[in-house]
DNA sequence: CGCGAACGAAAGATCAGACCAATCTTGCAC
DNA sequence: GTGCAAGATTGGTCTGATCTTTCGTTCGCG
């Protein structure tokens, strides 16, 4: 057990047991050495280990403050794992991603708001209006599919759900499977998937809604499938 | 952006342009940090969030290596996240949970050897005896139980699922359950419930395997729902 | 020749002290 | 009352030294 561990475990433990609450400020880094029996350079590695997986934050000249401890940022190091997997289990965090998109789809169903309805209608319209007139303006396609996306997994009302989808289908993996796919016409189809499953959100039809994201994502699995591998070297 | 965040994404560059192999050794502190152009200090910081990740492995005396990084290892903090989550996150953590697990008992029906069925065989049979003649036994129930659904994931065919269950479901979230539940008759229900799921993968039933494993963590769930808050002042 | 113990080199672990940079607080001038 | 400037506070970084662990080598014994 290194002293790292101690820092880690000791702030860990605090937060537990409520001496630390989400936003609080952490003692100076002098006196939370002293008070955990490390080096103030031990300490700091401790607190960066922390401040990388979202549970600290802090702010030179001013000090270091517990998170919100939010899921959406917590979970956010999990990106991370997804970038670091070759090629061969991409297939498997697609799974995934597609059983969590489909019961997010399911849940916001029967939990969108008429005005969340209205954003994603909005976003849609906008796509269409790009791949008439702008194909060259990829970028901003991506941008609205997965804010598409998003706006399906804020109202799940599970935010678990909402951190562990951004995590999965974060910029990383639609990156990497959008430029492979530039080329080809299924951004229109793609864009035909997100109005079928929209039209069943707006019918407030959770299988429906389940199904034709599930549908979406397949085709978009079926897309990857039979692309190089992209591993460097 | 902090010198430690250049060697956060320095060494993840290496490693995703192949310059790095898993289990491949890193060049020594002074060296690595005169390449990245920080100080040790500031490398060291670096290096330990990501040992802490799970990407990194240092040893004393010897070296640092990149791990292997296999997604149980990776998906490992994921479990200091459930920890961190206040009373209220706690369904949705576990409405998660049963997606995933649900998922994994129906994957597990046609996947699974006859030799793993045997395996969870042997272990329920445990439980069952010390039911019945050794009910102070807790802790070895809850191992056993942990192990049942290990099992269960372990013939999935997908690393991703099983990692996330192990986080999902790790000892924190289960011990807090089970404490607060062993005055109970509660673990006798589970276990039939473990057989009924038993039943239905050896029978080779995915949707009886969902089914049951549904119902299971349905019963937990309810379980929990009426117990008071545990997050101290 | 084979094997085990002791030694030494190498690498990470930790610490202490100094200085830098950003931020916040305080108090003075207008 | 407002605005700005100086000082105090706090995290950020660097340097250099010492400690601990590990691994490889070498030496001596059988």
């Amino acid at each position: 057990m290194s002293r790292t561990d101690d820092v880690v475990d000791g702030i860990k433990r605090m937060i537990l047991e409520g001496e630390l609450r989400p936003g609080e400020r952490l003692p100076v880094e002098k006196e939370l050495a002293e008070t955990l029996g490390v080096s103030r350079g031990s300490l700091r590695e401790g607190v960066r280990a922390l401040s990388i997986l979202g549970v600290l934050n802090t702010r030179q000249g001013d000090g270091t403050y517990v998170t919100a401890l939010d899921v959406s940022r917590l979970l956010a190091p999990m990106g991370f794992v997804v970038d670091l997997q070759d090629q061969g289990q991409t297939r498997h965090v697609h799974a995934i991603r597609r059983l969590l998109e489909c019961e997010a789809a399911r849940l916001a169903a029967t939990g969108i708001t008429d005005e969340a309805l209205d954003e994603a209608e909005a976003l849609l319209d906008e796509a269409g209006r790009l791949l008439d007139k702008a194909p060259e303006e990829h970028e901003r396609v991506i941008e609205i599919d997965i804010a598409f996306h998003r706006v399906i997994a804020a109202h799940t009302g599970n935010p678990v759900l909402i951190g562990m989808i951004e995590a999965l289908a974060g910029r990383t993996v639609r990156e990497r499977l959008w430029r492979s796919l530039r080329e080809e016409g299924v951004d229109r189809r793609t864009h035909q998937e997100h109005i079928a499953i929209w039209r069943a959100l707006r019918a407030r039809d959770p299988e429906a809604a389940r199904i034709r994201m599930a549908n979406h994502l397949m085709e978009v699995e079926e897309s990857l499938a039979d692309l190089p591998p992209v591993r460097p070297r």
